[in-house]
DNA sequence: CATAAGGGTTCCAGTCACTGGAAGGTCAAG
DNA sequence: CTTGACCTTCCAGTGACTGGAACCCTTATG
């Protein structure tokens, strides 16, 4: 029932992207829609099937050039898998390491926060650690 | 023994901040250093004593305006440590949003990583999900 | 037929927190 | 006097959009 051609509206409410990202993303290359007579953008289900694969690629967090390479790998039909889980891994590793950098923010911030009385008195154990740059956590 | 006056390149080298993100900091107001005759930026101890406040906020996380905040709240002395501690929560709160991105993500990637054989062969269920969007993982 | 609404188009600027580089001034040592 | 290591300013780029201005196309209505 899908028309064999659709707008950058109706791409971006099926996709799930908003119009703006798409007309980026062909800007950058990722996508090459035909143009109708007015000049308007004409999708494909081809390149919508694209735009929902880079949604969901964005979502996992890839960048856009790991996005790049994720599109063509999943085009070459001679691709090896080595190459796909290679990039895959590489961002989980990323992941993994955003993840326990936040964890040490946290640990840290939480700490201080808890020990914050937060009441109208100055005193602050947040901003003595930021003035003075250590925990005076085990400190007596 | 430190002298009364530093160089950008001597406060760089203590605060462990880059030269180019001091004069950053000045640019947009977060510190005021006083220029000697030649026009080179003279850091007081207490200049850098507010880059090292700043090095250590930033590496919490805290976005450049919380900083600001932050050190304004520092240098007043009838704050109220509730003001502080508002702040280090809302941030700490963020951190706990983005950690539980991060670990979707790693969830759903580290399953995906693990089903591919990474190997010669084309077949990859990598591609496979971020194809079709949904994953295979408990249909049999 | 005029017009208004609701699409679409391009291009430019801004976000955040730097970072790199060019072009040039200053200073101490050899 | 030159070399080299500093310092200065200013401009451009990063990633991945996002907002807005100014304009075009299509359809429906008064």
């Amino acid at each position: 029932m899908s028309p064999a051609h659709m707008t950058i509206g109706e791409v971006a409410g099926r996709s799930g992207l908003p119009a703006k990202t798409i007309r980026y993303y062909e800007d950058i290359g990722l996508i090459r829609p035909l143009r109708g007579e007015n000049g308007y953008r004409s999708f494909r289900e081809s390149d919508l099937h694209k735009l929902a694969f880079l949604g969901r690629a964005r979502a996992l967090g890839f960048s856009i050039e790991d996005c790049r390479t994720l599109l063509e790998l999943y085009e070459d039909n001679a691709r090896e898998s080595a190459q796909v889980k290679q990039v895959a891994q590489q961002h989980l590793a990323q992941i993994e390491e955003k993840i326990a950098q936040l964890q040490a923010m946290h640990e840290t911030l939480s700490h201080l926060v808890h020990a914050c009385a937060g009441d109208s008195r100055p005193d602050c154990p947040i901003l003595a650690d930021l003035g003075s740059g250590g925990s005076d956590c085990h400190t007596s």
